[in-house]
Order: structure tokens, then sequence, then C-alpha cells
DNA sequence: AGTGCGGCCTGTCCGC
DNA sequence: TGCGGACAGGCCGCAC
């Protein structure tokens, strides 16, 4: 379930490899992701050169002269560097070849993923054009968070997953970074305070920013993009751990669904 | 406009 | 042991 920085990992391990490489063709082999992989994909990136390979929220783009490609890896999504000759796995989907005979290979095992043409102007994508600030950038602070927030009702823990408040907090680091900052997750968005939301900014920066570091995490889909295992270095305090103590105050963490996906915290450390 | 939810997909886990 | 069903989750797109 690649995270953000997952996603930044991946870029960082596939930048340097195919900047500059030209592109010798697309080969698709299956074109059902989350989005139909689009038939003319191959025409526009044959023979282009890779310029720039950059990430916006959990979209990764691969720059060229005539437009960006634009890769998403849903849940399960990687991408390798590999030898093309290199036999594909049933769950690797698309490979982008190069002239100097290596590919970058998209392994996909539930297809939440998505490989898309995005044009000259990628971020006017519909797909992009929506999208809320960066969370590790100045426009993301406590007097935006807070401004955007009031009068929601909406759960706390939901507005910040939402992708127009900002990008890149998944399930896993929504819960986290909750737990952190002491904020109950059901509380809603417009209730929370801003020496509240204070602590909430910067624990979302710090947790993103120390596994980026680290070099993504992960708990099992990640792979880094050599091919090895990643493994997680953020700390999980409560994430994945219902009925365990918590860390500060042993008080079990509870587990509950909230729009359709699990939230952790502890009942104590964060009762309003 | 804000909010909530269905659905996509398959590997893993649990219970019978 | 083998099998079936529940579950996990990012996030769009729709319905209210």
């Amino acid at each position: 379930m690649p995270e953000l920085p997952e996603v930044e990992t991946t870029r960082r391990g596939i930048e340097p490899h195919i900047t500059g490489q030209r592109i010798a063709a697309v080969e698709t082999r299956n074109h059902q992701l989350r989005w139909p992989i689009p038939s003319n994909l191959d025409q526009q990136l044959a023979r282009q050169v890779i310029r720039s390979v950059t990430r916006r929220g959990k979209y990764l783009l691969l720059g060229t002269d005539k437009g960006s490609a634009m890769i998403h890896l849903g849940m399960t999504g990687t991408l390798r560097i590999i030898d093309a000759t290199e036999p594909p796995g049933a769950h690797d989907h698309i490979d982008i070849v190069f002239d100097n005979g290596m590919a970058l290979r998209y392994r996909d095992p539930r297809k939440f993923g998505a490989v898309l043409w995005a044009g000259e102007n990628p971020y006017e994508h519909k797909l992009l054009s929506h999208l809320g600030p960066e969370p590790l950038s100045e426009q993301f602070d406590t007097a935006y968070i807070h401004a955007r927030s009031r009068q929601r009702t909406q759960a706390i823990k939901q507005f910040l997953m939402d992708s127009k408040t900002v990008v890149g907090v998944g399930n896993i680091y929504a819960s986290e970074s909750l737990y952190r900052a002491g904020i109950n997750p059901k509380l809603a968005a417009g209730k929370v305070s801003k020496p509240r939301f204070e602590k909430l900014v910067q624990a979302i920066k710090e947790v993103l920013a120390h596994a980026i570091e680290c070099g993504g995490t992960t708990l099992k889909d990640f792979n880094h993009t050599d091919g090895t295992e990643g493994y997680f270095s953020i700390e999980l305090n409560v994430y994945d751990r219902a009925d365990e103590p918590c860390k500060q105050c042993e008080t079990p963490i509870k587990q509950f669904v909230q729009g359709g996906r699990s939230t952790y915290f502890c009942p104590n450390c964060q009762k309003r």
C-alpha cells in the first residue's frame, strides 16, 4: 500500500536510471487497470527521452518533450528497473523499454493503480487539477488547514484523507498523526482548534519526512525499486494494533470503521 | 457544496 | 487438508 513516502522513494529510486534515456517502446500486456491504459500510449512515448521524474501527491510523472505519462501505484503497484529481457511475471502489466536495454516495469496484482497519458500540462489533468497542497510544502500549514476546515462537519480523519485538503495522507498516516496530535479521529474537522491543528500539521510533516528519509516504509506490499523487500522505518503507534496497549498509557487501542476504512486510536490519549 | 458510500481487484487469513 | 468467504485499502465518481 504505497503511501506518499513509498511513492517518493520509488521516484528517487527510478529517477537516476531513466532520466535522459530514450524510450524504445511501451509494451502493455494488460490494459485493464483502474482505468484502461490508453491504447496510444506507445505512440505518445516511443522515441521520447525522459526529461524528468516528478511527483504530485501519489502520482508519478514521467516528463518528455511531448508531455507526461502519469503513474499511480494504487494499493499494490510497484515499479522496478530491470533488464528488458527478463521474462514478465503474472502481474507485470506494462514495460517502458529503453534503447539501452533496460525497462521500467509496472507490476500491480490488484490493479488499483493507473498508467495514463497526461499531456503537455499534466497539472491540468482532471486527476491532478483539484489536488490540495503537498504536505511537506510551506502551503500546508496551520493557517491553511484551520481556515479550510471551518464549518466542516466531516470527521477530522476523513477530512485529512481527502486529497482536496492535502495530498498524500493515507489511512496509516492519518491514524498515526492524529494519535501524535492527541485528536479523536471522529471529531468534526470544524471543531478542531488552531493550536491542535498546529500539532497535527507538525505531526504529519514529521512522520512523512521521517519515513521518506528512511527510504519508505511499509507493511507487506512495498518493494524497493531494485526489487528487494522494503521494511518499515516509522514506529506504528496505533495502526494495526487493535486491543494492544497504548504505548503512552497502556489503554487498549481501539479499531473502528470510518468511511469504509479502519481507524485506530487510543480512547484515552485521544478523548476529544 | 459538502458528505457519504459503492466499487474496482486479488492475496491473505480465518473458520468450518 | 481444502475450500469458501470476509477483509484489506486509494480514491474516483456518483447520489443525496
